[in-house]
DNA sequence: AATTGGCAGTCCTGTATGTGGAGTGCCAGA
DNA sequence: TCTGGCACTCCACATACAGGACTGCCAATT
């Protein structure tokens, strides 16, 4: 039986506990906001709320705290998307304005977006996705040691280094290089490893051993995704307010160095209303951060590459600003990135 | 006056209080250490070594710790390298075993020595050096879009894309690429602006504005720097002991994100004893980690490249046993790297 | 001259105690 | 359904006190 007026006391302890960081009571509800009813109404109110186990009360005589439950059903039902201010889109203007490469994109964008939200803002990098084949380079690095790059049609370089034997003389190399050009040349990554197929046979037998290496290792890179790793800004956000963590900050600050927790979080993180994600407090206790919640977007790049963009944070976080954040900042590296 | 014993007496009072964090009285340490003198005597050399300003007690009646400049005798004359223990030995050598590129090395290597040392690990990318360019590559990206990649005979491969009017005709193209290359290849980075004077002159005037475009990114790919990048790992072992901080960890971990300060912490430090650079607490104030100390060693790469490799922690740290983790570390990457 | 035990004095730390205040739940009345 | 009133709870804070860990100094000893 939670009535409208009851959600509307859930927003404004929500609103109120996230900017004073102290358990609100009923008074200084009655005080602060324009509810008309007294304050003993109000605390029915909440009676009800914490029946719903929306809100909790710290000990017996105290203010009441949201609940996650209750973080959820405010991020849901109750936080307006709060538009950006003319300063935090001008930032986003020209702190995006001119990079020379995608690693440079990625890095303003998250610090950027770190910025705005004065959390842990973390970027992945984009998946070769439907990226196709333009070149492929082999440089001798030495006797025994070579360099092989691929190139695609969106600008991504993988580079990896293989130790040979046999010796790399480059006529030879010339050689190798053009036939896999000719090979693989416009090829879409999925593609790529299967028109790898026998390659070897073109080549004189004494040679087969050195193709398959090379052969084996440009199939790693074809299938290396880069989208599994991503860029991190604002660590020290989480220091700002240790208290916000029951223990102490350290398991989470771990869980961010290790990449791969989060890179699983993003990938279970099902789209929502505005394209947003969101993941809050216990709902990542599995991922060692259940006093945590995590705003994530996506955002796609020319070729129609897709990876996930995102803040990290106490549960106790201004949802309604970091959203409007997250998703101005998605959307305008999807136009940075999207146009050629 | 600070006599043999009271130098002892220093040393053990480093020990001990890094050990416990907790000041060092004169009763303990007649208790905990074989000095076959009275806790009086002890007393006594304290005095002197409080009037040297290399202990200090925090109120009249504790114990004493060491000041910045007792951290600095202890380890510029009391310190032994602590030996690394079998364990850590082994952990190294099973750790860097297999990488498969640059990245992969320096970023098991900085994970490595932030557990060796329970520390904020650093290592910086080596610069380029007297690395000679391999190759250039120019690959069309889109109607107006081209991606330059800069291979040199050390593996690394420096990419940026510009935006250029007129139109990329691959058969163009192959002619810029091929006297890129015929100028470039072979040459030092120093000496390859120089060479890329005037060479539009080669083209139709209607070229040489792309041409300057390319030869300005190409010039600048050169000037660039490898070395002003750098891996961290570890930071949450700052949180682990934030007591170690008198303020907060904020201003810390924000000078660690913030890496230039660090590369030029890095940059301004001389090798000492061992090949070891210490920098020690209020050394380091200039840089807003007055609280803190950097172990910094060097590495080379096979290109003759340099670049540093540390740990960065509170200025109450295990020095010895950091100390030898970082030279260790250092010596078993330039080994790594060093050979071909 | 170096070392020692003794002793008074300082100051931190932890525990017990008490008080003020914020907030709640409940109830009877509007 | 809302309201004011009231008793009750419990935290936060201050105060006071006792215990303990040191130190510095000094006179006596080696």
């Amino acid at each position: 039986m939670v009535s409208d007026r009851s959600l509307d006391v859930l927003r404004v302890i929500v609103q109120d506990y996230v900017a004073s960081r102290e358990p609100v009571g009923s008074k200084s509800i009655v005080e602060r906001h324009a509810f008309g009813v007294s304050a003993a109404t109000i605390r029915h109110d909440m009676a009800l709320l914490e029946e719903e186990e929306l809100i909790v009360a710290p000990h017996t005589s105290s203010g009441r705290i949201p609940t996650d439950k209750g973080y959820r059903v405010f991020v849901n039902q109750l936080a307006d998307l709060r538009p950006l201010s003319a300063v935090q889109r001008q930032a986003i203007e020209t702190f995006l304005g001119t990079a020379t490469d995608l690693d440079e994109v990625l890095l303003r964008t998250v610090r950027l977006l770190s910025q705005l939200t004065h959390q842990v803002a973390l970027v992945q990098y984009p998946s070769l996705g439907r990226s196709h084949i333009r070149h492929v380079e082999l440089v001798p690095l030495g006797p025994t040691r070579l360099l092989i790059v691929l190139i695609t049609d969106t600008g991504r370089v993988e580079q990896r280094h293989i130790d040979v034997n046999g010796n790399l003389d480059p006529e030879f190399l010339g050689e190798v290089r053009a036939k896999l050009n000719a090979r693989l040349g416009g090829l879409g990554l999925a593609d790529a490893a299967a028109a790898l197929e026998g390659i070897a046979q073109d080549f004189h037998p004494d040679r087969h051993s050195f193709i398959t290496h090379v052969v084996d290792s440009l199939r790693e890179q074809v299938a290396a995704n880069r989208g599994e790793k991503l860029v991190m800004a604002g660590a020290a956000n989480l220091a700002v307010t240790p208290e916000d963590f029951s223990g102490s900050i350290v398991p989470v600050l771990e869980a961010i160095e290790e990449q791969v927790t989060l890179l699983r979080l993003f990938a279970e993180m099902e789209p929502e209303q505005h394209g947003l994600s969101t993941s809050i407090g216990s709902e990542n206790a599995a991922f060692g951060l259940g006093e945590t919640s995590v705003l994530a977007s996506g955002y796609s790049s020319s070729g129609g590459e897709f990876a996930r963009i995102g803040v990290l944070g106490p549960t106790r976080m201004d949802y309604p600003n970091n959203m409007a954040a997250v998703r101005a900042v998605a959307r305008y590296l999807t136009r940075l990135l999207g146009e050629e």
